[in-house]
This record gives C-alpha cells, sequence and structure tokens, in this order.
DNA sequence: CTGTTAGCGCGTTCAA
DNA sequence: TTGAACGCGCTAACAG
C-alpha cells in the first residue's frame, strides 16, 4: 500500500501546527488551546494517523512493552497465569512479548536476549534458575526483573510466589494425618521442572525425617499432561500396588490417575488416594474435587504487575513475597 | 547501572572498526574478513552489547514482531493455538506480541491499534468478525492480516481454518445417524462467541430440514468452563428431561457435562449422549473419550506463520484457506 | 501556549 | 572489504 507513511509531520501540516504539538495533544502532555487540539485531533482523524511506538520510545526512552517468559502453555497453569498478568497489563496500558522456554536454559537465555533488543520496560521470568548469561543480561539492562512462582532462592530483583519444598512437606503432613504410610509419586521430567522436583523434595524429607518410607516414584520424560499422568499411574500401580496414596507433580498430571481410577474402577480415597498440585478450576470441576494445594496464581500475576509499576529500579538486595498456599482437601484423599 | 548504554558505537570503538562494520557482522550481512569479524565478535563480548531493534527496525522499516490478537484463554482451545503459533513463530525468528479481547471488538479495536503501533510484520487476527475500524486500521497498515479459526465469511487477507456452520450441520448428521432424535444444546454466551453461534446455527438448520425438532436449548452468560457446563447440563435436563443427545458449544463445556453424569449416575450414551467441540486431550483422556470433532488447532497455527513468510504483500481479493475438521466418534455419543 | 533544535541507535545508500 | 553521511519518526529541552 506504502498507505501507512501518514506520520506525525503529514498531521501537522494538514492541522497547520508543528509535529511537537500534534505530539503533545496525542501524549495529553502540556497545556494546549482547546481550539489548536481539536484542529489537531480532526487532523488525526482525517489521516488515519497511526502512531509509531518504535519512534517514540527510541527518542524517550519509556516503552510500554513488558517481557513474559513461561516455561511452557501446554500446563493449563501457565495459560492461567499468563491470563491474570495480561489483565493486570492490559489495565495498565501495557502489552507483553511473550516467549516460551520449554524448561530450557538455553532457550530461555535467547529468548530474553530478543526480548531486552525491544526495550521493554520490565522483565517476568518464571522461576528462580536461570543461566548465568541470561542473570547477567536482564541485570544489564536495569530494567524491574520480576520472578513469579517460586521463592526458594535467591531473587534477581523481586520474587513472588511461593516455597515448592514447603508445599511438599505440607503435602506430606496432611496425607499423614489422613491415616495414609505408603506414598506413591507420578512426576514429569523433574530435571528440568525444578519447582515440582523442589516439592518431591519436600514430600521425601519430611516422609523420611517422620520415619516413613520415601514414595515410590513414577516418572516421564515428556511434557506433563493429563494423559502422561493416567499412563504414569497405572505404571506405578503395576510395579507398587501396595501404595496408598499417590502424589503428582501437578494437577493436569493428577486429574489423568483420577481418570485411570475411573476406568479402572478404583474407589478413590478408600482404595487410592490421589493428590496434585496448582488447584486448577479443571481439576475442581470433577465430580470428586481433586485434593490439591492452591498457589494464588491470580494474585501472583497482579502482584507482579504492582510491582515494576510501583517503581522502576531494581532493588539491589532483591525481595521476595511469599504469597503462600492453601491445601484444597477435596475428596480424592 | 546506567549500565546498557552500550551501543554500536562502544562496540566499534574498542574493536577498532566503524559503526556500520558491527552491524554488519552482526547481521550476517556482506562480505568481512575473518579478522575483523572475530575482534568485532570479541568486542562485542566484552561490551555485553545488547542490539536495540527498536533503532533497527526504524532504521530498516522490518521488524520481527507479530501481533497475535486471542479472544480467551480461559477456553482451552486458545492456548492451544497460542502454543502452534509460538512454536512456528520462534522457528522463524519472530516474537509475538499478545492480546486479548474477551470477545469484544472495541477491545479488539483497541489492542490492534496499539499493536500496530509497533510496526509487527504480520497480525494474526481471530474469526470474521472485527469492526469497521478495526478493518480498516489493518488494511492500510498494509501487512499480512492472517484470520484463524474460522473460513465462514470474507476475509480482509488470508482467513484460515474451518466451517463452523458446516461443523454444525455434520454434528446433526452424525448424530441423527447414530439414532438419536431429542437434541439439548448448552453453550455460553452466544452473541458473543460468533463461531459458537454458527456451529448451533448449522445444527438447528440440518435438525429443522430433516423435520426433527430444533434442540431444547441452555446458555450461561459467563464464559466457558467446565464448571457452566456441568452446571449448564444440569439446568438443560431438569427443564427438558426427555433430551437424548446434548451438543456442547465446546470440548470445555462438554468435559463438564461428562461429569455432570459421572456424578448423576447417568450412564454415557446409553443414558445420554454427550457431543463437544474442538478435540481437546483433555477431552479425549476422559474414561471414555468425548465424542467431538477436531478442528485441526495446530496446522491452523502452523499455515498462518508460513503465509506470512511466503510473501509479505497482503492478497486484495482474499483467500480462504479450509483446513476442515473431522469427527471423533469417542464414547460418548 | 507553541515552536526550534538536537538527538535516540541503527541501517541504507553511495563512495572509496 | 570498509566507511561517511543521512534519515527513519518521534520527543526532550529549551526558547519565546
Amino acid at each position: 500500500m506504502s498507505s501507512n507513511a501518514v506520520t506525525l509531520r503529514d498531521v501537522a501540516r494538514l492541522a497547520e501546527v508543528s509535529e511537537i504539538t500534534v505530539s503533545r495533544v496525542l501524549r495529553g502532555s502540556g497545556p494546549i488551546r482547546a481550539a489548536t487540539r481539536d484542529r489537531v485531533l480532526e487532523a488525526v482523524r482525517r489521516t488515519g494517523y497511526v502512531q509509531n511506538r518504535l519512534a517514540g520510545t527510541l527518542a524517550s526512552s519509556s516503552s510500554n512493552l513488558v517481557g513474559v517468559v513461561l516455561p511452557s502453555l501446554s500446563n493449563n497453569v501457565f495459560p492461567e497465569v499468563m491470563a491474570g498478568i495480561n489483565a493486570a497489563l492490559v489495565r495498565s496500558g501495557y502489552q507483553p512479548v511473550v516467549g516460551v522456554t520449554d524448561y530450557d536454559a538455553k532457550a530461555e537465555e535467547h529468548l530474553v536476549r530478543s526480548i531486552l533488543a525491544w526495550k521493554p520496560a520490565a522483565m517476568i521470568l518464571t522461576g528462580l534458575q536461570h543461566s548465568r548469561e541470561t542473570v547477567r543480561l536482564v541485570e544489564r539492562a536495569g530494567i524491574r526483573v520480576i520472578e513469579i512462582m517460586d521463592v526458594g532462592g535467591r531473587p534477581i530483583d523481586v520474587a513472588i510466589g511461593l516455597s515448592h519444598y514447603a508445599a511438599g512437606m505440607a503435602t506430606a503432613k496432611h496425607l499423614l494425618a489422613r491415616g495414609y504410610r505408603r506414598f506413591g509419586f507420578v512426576g514429569h521430567d523433574i530435571k528440568r521442572d525444578h519447582r515440582a522436583g523442589q516439592r518431591l523434595q519436600g514430600l521425601i524429607e519430611w516422609l523420611v525425617e517422620t520415619g516413613m518410607a520415601p514414595p515410590r516414584i513414577q516418572l516421564s520424560n515428556g511434557a506433563s499432561s493429563i494423559l502422561a499422568g493416567r499412563a504414569g499411574l497405572q505404571s506405578l500401580l503395576a510395579n507398587y500396588p501396595e501404595c496408598e496414596v499417590v502424589v503428582f507433580a501437578n494437577d493436569d498430571l493428577a486429574v489423568g490417575g483420577v481418570y485411570h481410577c475411573l476406568a479402572a474402577g478404583i474407589t478413590l480415597r478408600d482404595q487410592l488416594g490421589i493428590f496434585g498440585f496448582n488447584g486448577l478450576d479443571i481439576a475442581q470441576a470433577l465430580p470428586q474435587p481433586l485434593s490439591t494445594i492452591r498457589s494464588n496464581r491470580a494474585l501472583i500475576g497482579q502482584i507482579a504487575v504492582e510491582t515494576f509499576l510501583q517503581s522502576s529500579t531494581p532493588e539491589p538486595e532483591g525481595r521476595v513475597i511469599d504469597t503462600g498456599f492453601d491445601i484444597i482437601a477435596g475428596e480424592t484423599a
């Protein structure tokens, strides 16, 4: 089209003012006489002008982009997190540039680098595990870095989330109190999903500490999914039929476990307890709501955005905001 | 920090070459002597230079951003679509700037305008229903506009998806062939989700055409969710217990329907048929896989990206790519 | 209340 | 194989 060659200059000419006046009207900055303003707005309308934020940001070095880097979209929890972040962002006039790492540190590093090239106002990362280069990159960028979902470590700037280790311990305590003794665990690729690994560790340590046997563990290689959970439980029970309760690395997998029980005629809770993590709707809507732990995801997203809105300078000492977690008793364990 | 004041100039000084040489090395454009290149790369490393795409794009007017505008993230289908688009995008070196409209045309218009301000290389929109201003905006931008998920209408540039009207008719035919006669329909806010409305219309028209009674309809106001589907089926059956089969506006709702049956002791298929739309994993993993229609979402995302990679000029005549759909017989209807 | 000047950091174009 | 000059479209800073 060559169409959108409409620039401030064109609008300015039509309105018979200078470019800076148009710029001021559009940004609502500085005092403008009503008549001038009307002429400018009319000219904007007539020309169909669309601002160029590249030029604007370059000149003012203040962007409304925010980088959001998530490990996955197939685990149901991250779309929910994304929705929360997006809602808070939109209200404040920011736009997300998203990246998905697939739990790969190198991929994260690459994504962070290319997002930083767009000079975002802030960067939201998932978790506290990053390559040294990733940390160096965001630190040098001098912007707010919000690490969400985990607080079990040293943040770059601010970390918002929960202690997964503590969540794992709480799971063990809760299930022991309900009378379960022989534990199983079904997870996906724990080496890559560090937070799931932390939960497992918390679980193990509390069991060992109280003199119980550690859980029988069944891990799959692929991504987390309902089907993986279903298959995982089947394998686990084939090898270790003595399990009384099975803790799943997350709700997606746990729902798969519930499905296996439904299909195999295993009575939930009586014959086998099932416990998840996240508190997703998908699991609470089950005929018997899943017993699980609620991570306060909506809150995490909201606080993440509020944090960089409040101040645009990173905190050199680092800060941790623990949004905690709640046990959802449910009906499956 | 004042940190990232590192620009091409700094790198150039350190490497004792001109800025443009650094630029060429970094973009791999033009012939560079190996020794020069090494010196430049070393300088880049030492300075920790991160390119500024704002400046680059402004100077070259060729961006690697792509706008992606989706109606929702809570309906499970859109995270899947997003995952597909993202995968294809990343492979090609593009980055998504995402917006969520919540099925609101005005919100879409607003989002499109602010994304266009970043001069994206292409814009991916959902569906064919947009405000006149939205259409004008993207047309004037002169970039590729890919409308995904629907082909039942006139595209701005290219539309990739399926005919939802045809899918609705196919649903009716399939269920009639299986012997069902008394139909019910559970949906969410049909006025806003135009594609769900089209499917319902196709369903109704085929039933009426073959002399059947139109479906009993139960709509909820809120967003689509598993819980809404569960509640919706309950209400529908309370009012119209004669229903033999219930078509749901999508799989999320249908899973809720299945849950209701499980909880209420209704035998699937024998006592009541349940039929969905989308073919999501979450529904195929059920003990009895959901009977539904597969929309080829991964394919749609992939083709969307390929389309604008192939050519950067919109097609004035418009074009439609029908990726079709398949009936998944399943075990619930 | 409005305008002028001087860049923001890069890539294109032309020259060497 | 390398460089100089110029401008992309906008806004900050200072005038008036």
